[in-house]
Parts: C-alpha cells; sequence; structure tokens
DNA sequence: ATGAAAGCGCTAACAC
DNA sequence: GTGTTAGCGCTTTCAT
C-alpha cells in the first residue's frame, strides 16, 4: 500500500501537490494534475483516512444511539439519517444501547474519544445526565424521544395532540370505553401520549377508569400481547383501544382473534407509528403515522449544522391519522 | 481538550509514561501510575483514538453491508454481529447497499482507505468481481448470501436442504400442487431453495409445473401479496405455497385473505426465515429458522480472526422446520 | 504554482 | 522503570 510519500516521489512533486490534487484544489497546473494522477494510478494509491481524519481532527462518522435495531420503527428514521449522511461526507456507526446504561457508555465513549463526530441518540432516558453533560462539549441532536431539561435540541412529534386525535376518532365512531395500552411511563412520549388519551376522554366528558390503563413491560409485541390478554380478562370488556406503538397494536390483535372476537366488530384497535408491517395485518391497522425517513433525515442535517458550529433548533414534526380496516363502522 | 504531552507535563513525567498507564502495561511503577492517573482525572483526559489508530494503522471499525435495513431478517444478524463486536474491541459501520452498486462501492473505499477494518458482507452478487477483488488483499466475510467461487469465506445455512424439507412437510400433509413464490434468481438462495423445491417434488413424483413458480421483483411482503395474486388468478388453484422469505409469505396471507379464503383449510402456507412477525400473524406461520443471531456472531468472529490474519474456514449452519398454524391440519 | 517543514496524538523501539 | 525520539499519513502555512 502506497503513501503520499511514494506517490510524491513517483511523480516527481511534493507530498504537499499530492495533497492539493487530492483535495481537488485549482492551484496545480494541468500537466503537474496529470503527473500526480497517473502516479496514483500506477502505484494504485488510495489516501488513508485515518491520517487525514488525524490531521484534520475529525472521524466524518456519525454515532447513532438506537434502543433496539429489531424494531421496525427506527429502520425508517436511520434509512433516513444514512442518506443524508452519505449526501454530507458522514459515515454512520450505528449503535444498539438495548437500553443499557453500561451499553451506552461505551458508545459515549467513541466521541469522547474523538472517533466519532456527534451523536443522534433515541433513547436520552436512559443515562439523562451524562447525555446532558456529554451535550455542553459535544454535538448530540435527539430524534424521537427527548430529555425536556437536557437542553439538546431536538425533532420530534407532538405525541399530546397526535394521541388525542387516535382517541377522538375512536370516540367519534361511538365508543365510549376505551382501553389504553401504553409502554412503560419512563418514556416521554409514553407519558405525552398518556395525556392525549386523557385530554380526548376528557373533552367528551368520559370518564376515565384506571382500570383500562395497561403498561407493558417492553415495546414488542409478545407485550401487546400480554396487555390485551388482561385487557380481556376485565368483567366489563372495553370496545376499543388504543396501543401506543404498532407492535403494541399487533400483539393486541393477535390476543383478540385467539379469542375468536372480531376486529374491528367487536373491539376496535388503534396503533400508532404506522409501520410498514401495519398495513399488513389482518384487519389492516389504523395507526398515527410518524415521518420517521424525514426524522432521520432532519436529525442528520442538525447534527451536521451542530458539528460545524452552527446553531440549531428543536423541530416538532407533522403527524396523520391513518384509517384502516381495524376502526372502520 | 487535553492531549497526552499535556498529561504527561502535569504528572511529571514522559509521554511513554502516560502511554504505558493508558495501555495498562504493568512495566510502570504503582507511584508513578497514581500520579499519571490523578494527572488524567484533573485534565479532563481522554485518549484520541484518531491517533492511536493512525499509529497501529487501525480502526477497529467493521463495515457491515446490508442490502436493506428494514428487512427484519437482517436485523437479528446485526444484533449477533454488534454484540461480537464490541466484546472483540470492535465497532461496526452498518451500511445499507440497496443493492446499488454505486451506494457498494462509496462503502468499498472505506476499507479501501482504511477507515475499516474489514467486511461482512451479506449482498455480494452487488458487485461479484469487485467485491473478489478486494477480497485478495482485505479481509471479508461473507454472510447468509454469498459468492460462490469469491474464494470469500461465508457463514450460512444449506438452503437447498432446508426449502426440501419445507415442501417436503407440505407434501406429507397431503398437498400435491404447490405453488413456489420465489424471490429473482440473481439470488443464489433463491436459486438454491427453487432447487430443493423441485427436489422435494421430483422425490415424490410430483409434476412440476412452471405455471406454479413465481418470481417476485422486490423482497417486502407487497410483492408477495403481488404474486399470491397471480396465484390466486390460476385456473386450477394450489392447495399450498411455498414462499422463500416470511415477508413474501406474509404478504401472499394478507391476499389469500382478502379473498376470503382460510388458511390452512383453502391454501396452506410455509415461509422462511422465521422472523419475528411470523409468530403474529393470523394464522401463525409455519417457517423454516434460520440462526440469524448465530450466523452474525460467527460472521464478526471469523472477520477478526481473518483481520488478524488467521485462517478462516467457510462454516454451514444448521437450521430447523417450524411448524405452526399455516399448515395445520 | 510548487516545495519544505511543522504537527495532528499516539505507540514503541531503543537507550539508559 | 522511565525518557527520548521517530514515525504512522496526512494537510497547511509559509516561503520561494
Amino acid at each position: 500500500m502506497a503513501n503520499i510519500h511514494q506517490v510524491a516521489k513517483h511523480a516527481g512533486v511534493s507530498v504537499a501537490t499530492v495533497s492539493r490534487v487530492l483535495n481537488g484544489q485549482n492551484s496545480v497546473t494541468a500537466k503537474t494534475r496529470i503527473k500526480v494522477e497517473d502516479a496514483i494510478k500506477q502505484l494504485n494509491y488510495e489516501p488513508s483516512l485515518l491520517g487525514r481524519n488525524l490531521r484534520n481532527s475529525e472521524s466524518r462518522l456519525l454515532l447513532v444511539l438506537i434502543p433496539n435495531i429489531s424494531n421496525p420503527f427506527y429502520s425508517e428514521i436511520i434509512n433516513g439519517i444514512e442518506n443524508t449522511a452519505i449526501d454530507l461526507n458522514y459515515n454512520i456507526l450505528l449503535c444498539e444501547t438495548d437500553t443499557n446504561p453500561d451499553r451506552e457508555n461505551i458508545y459515549f465513549d467513541l466521541v469522547r474519544k474523538k472517533m466519532a463526530d456527534g451523536i443522534i441518540s433515541m433513547d436520552p432516558a436512559v443515562n439523562v445526565e451524562t447525555l446532558t453533560k456529554l451535550g455542553k462539549t459535544h454535538a448530540i441532536i435527539q430524534c424521537s424521544e427527548y430529555a425536556v431539561d437536557s437542553g439538546i435540541p431536538y425533532v420530534t412529534i407532538d405525541n399530546l395532540e397526535a394521541a388525542y386525535r387516535a382517541v377522538k376518532h375512536l370516540i367519534r365512531i361511538g365508543h365510549t370505553r376505551i382501553a389504553l395500552i401504553n409502554s412503560d411511563q419512563k418514556y416521554l412520549y409514553a407519558r405525552q401520549r398518556q395525556l392525549g388519551y386523557q385530554k380526548a376522554l376528557e373533552e367528551h366528558g368520559l370518564h376515565m377508569d384506571e382500570e383500562l390503563i395497561f403498561h407493558t413491560q417492553g415495546l414488542g409485541f409478545e407485550y401487546g400481547q400480554q396487555a390485551m390478554k388482561k385487557v380481556l380478562s376485565q368483567k366489563q370488556r372495553p370496545t376499543a383501544i388504543f396501543a401506543v406503538s404498532d407492535l403494541l397494536a399487533i400483539g393486541a390483535l393477535k390476543e383478540i382473534h385467539s379469542h375468536s372476537l372480531k376486529v374491528p366488530e367487536d373491539i376496535a384497535v388503534v396503533g400508532f407509528d404506522k409501520i410498514a408491517f401495519s398495513n399488513m395485518t389482518h384487519p389492516t391497522l389504523t395507526t398515527v403515522a410518524q415521518p420517521m425517513y424525514q426524522m432521520g433525515t432532519i436529525a442528520a442535517k442538525m447534527l451536521v449544522d451542530k458539528i460545524q458550529g452552527k446553531e440549531v433548533e428543536s423541530l416538532i414534526l407533522d403527524h396523520e391519522l391513518v384509517i384502516r380496516e381495524s376502526t372502520l363502522g
């Protein structure tokens, strides 16, 4: 593997000139440029990013912290991040935290040790103090979930409003006994969506029955299924379910079916996120669409801006209620 | 941000000694070590990986090339890769190729330019020649899919045998008219699974009807749905479907339902991969379990071995037919 | 337009 | 056990 010195020697120029050619500076004669390019080709030279990055004090790597890679909600976001990163000549270091502080700390070290230029965090609650502190000295953006007073810019949607509209839809089509399948209250979105649920009920003079609120221990469908089991064991069964994620809603759907009940005839179901699979269930799932791809795109742009020292403002994106079969009739 | 020199100065020792402390060498007096550690703490020093990596001519990054991040089949594999990488003190650079040669080339450059120490490729067919060539000079492992004569080690399963068993199961429970929903034949696994399908039919003296073989243009469920539409438009409807992936099978399921047909009563369905969703469908999906997590684990180990110059052997892992509701009765 | 040389932050060979 | 120093491969300032 040749280095820049050998190229310079072979081309009969100085390393500075080679570097100029490499970086497309126009202060090089066409003739000299040709010589250098020939040498590069002949020696099969590839400039080392290790050298360049050290010199430039940057890694051109963005750390993406994601709780769980298997959750399809994040796939779309990552898509947006990656495409934007590529455009801006960055690459992403995808890191799964499993909501584990130790794990997250390993990844934080990458930015502390200059192996990453900044962080997009999607699970800031894991380690709020550390994140907040790190945010003072390093470029960080929060995406979807955010720690409110971390002072770190975020991009997200209005979860309260979105949940409010979802539940209002259920009320509008005649439901009065609506269960909430929520995840752990440690998540900001969980608290916000619950507030939206309450707001809708109150606004329509419906009694908010604590017995109709179920909290899951995890985010996978199996937890939706478990929760639904509890819902169905109630003496007075609700006629509708609002689940705070499609995954939970799909688990609920499964459980409803296994009791030979029909959706939406016996029970209507609304999910949240509009993951691809929500359109493949039987029946298809009414859900709240989040602009996942766009959110990723924006988070990446914000982060690169931040890295470059620009001012960055938090952003709240639009959502949309998508009515499908699970709430028909 | 302090550097090693400032730490050395502050501690009253040389940079070499600081480096020794940093790397846990035991040739340092306890007293000296303390001094250094104090200085590190006081200065809030974090060693730069940029410097270290340049010096060591390594990046400690593994490039993971994946066709599509939204496909849940890969999520589990990536999980295995990442956990193993962390254990071995590496990190992963996750890159989505979208089966696009240009895109892949951008990523190949990362390893050519020393920003990654090796590659785990999951879609080697995109760019076989380039990959083969790169494999001569760089550490590469193929995972799941592989280019047969690239000479690059791989870890996978026996796709022919797995498909053979899946179809045999359908035959055993009485089906004689079995359609194949296959993806593009450009994929090795698609060709291998089709051979397994044929083998099972032949072995039972069943006629292989070309009209029962359907090729999709893509891998998402919408393509399974499309294919199923064609299947159902046949004059003589098959009684069973073997789809080469769960995603396709789930799309097929959807289409079957929308024709008010019942699975497995009217049509039995078998998928492939055992993705998490395959247990959430209605009915649950009979499928072939691939050891995705283990495959990722092994691929990562193989790659690190290769990077360290060790000999690496290709590996074929076990699979398992998981019989669920979609083929009951 | 080009070259010489310093230096990014680190490790390790060598000397004591 | 510790220090001195070269050098990993690059970019950039300052000369010329």
